[in-house]
Parts: structure tokens; sequence; C-alpha cells
DNA sequence: ACATAATGCAAAATATATATTGCATATTAT
DNA sequence: ATAATATGCAATATATATTTTGCATTATGT
């Protein structure tokens, strides 16, 4: 399922996916994946990701349902 | 770092390491390695620890600070 | 103290996340 | 419309999570 939090937050930032990248230490790549909803990332990426976007776990990888 | 809320989930719930593993699909060997602390596990095995304890991912793998 | 159950630990094998490269498509600004 | 930038996509390579097996150690009950 695609992370639509996670590229809402990121463009709230106004940054690129590249950008995004660079500040967590990985690809571009990844973190299309990731938004795309194609895999599924390490808890450490996670958190690198929240950190990077101010968020929380929850907030970005939690779904309330289902 | 030790993931001593994860362990006291699983304590609350009368779960042995064994049990939780079958629940969520992975080795005896995994879960204990996740509560040592020892890796880094995927977000997909994370959300299913947390539905298996009835915690959020912030609940048990967020830490407020650092 | 003894028996049993639960957990820790370690090595090798396997599955899968992530990197790398290159190119295609989409988006944005001029 | 054109140029430039951002993102999507696919194949192969590499790093690392997870499995498997077996045994050691610790906890729990009698």
């Amino acid at each position: 399922m695609k992370n639509i939090r996670m590229k809402v937050a990121r463009i709230e930032r106004e940054m690129k996916q590249e950008d995004l990248a660079q500040v967590v230490g990985v690809t571009r790549q990844t973190i299309g994946l990731i938004e795309a909803g194609k895999y599924n990332p390490s808890l450490k990426l996670c958190i690198a990701i929240c950190k990077a976007l101010g968020k929380t776990l929850d907030e970005l990888f939690w779904e309330e349902k289902q």
C-alpha cells in the first residue's frame, strides 16, 4: 500500500526524494519504493525517516484499522 | 538497545517468546534477538508484533529522546 | 536438589532489503 | 514548446534480516 502520509510529510518539508534519501543515508530508489509501498523497510530506516520529517512511527507507518 | 517495553508487553499477555513467534510467523530466535536489541526488524514484523501484543509502533518501538 | 520449561547464544544457510546503474516518464518552470 | 528537474522502473549485485539446528544457561515449580 502506498505511503501517502510519508510523501505528504516530505513535501511539507519541501524535500525531494533525493534530499530525504541523503539525510537518512539511503538511495533515492529506496525512498521511492517505500513511498510506493513496494517494500518493507527496516525499523532503523523508518525511525530515521520519522526524525528527518518530524513525525513519529505511528504518524507515518501505523494503520489504525486493518 | 534492549527492547524492555516489548518484553513487558509480551509477559503481560502471558506469552512465551515462542508463542509470540508463532503468532507473528517468525522463529523464537528472531523474537529473542529483537528483545535483546541485537537486530533491526522489518516494519512488517514490527507491526505484526504490535498487533499481537495490543500496542502501537510508538508504544513499542519509538524512543522519545535521542 | 531435581526436573522441566524458557531463554541465550553461535555458525552456516537462505530470503530479502538496499545499492548501483541506466533509461523512461512525468512534473515544473521559462 | 522546450529545457530542466523529479520520479518511476527494471536488472544485477551486495548487505543484512531471518531460519535452522544444536547446545548452554537461566528461571520456575515440585
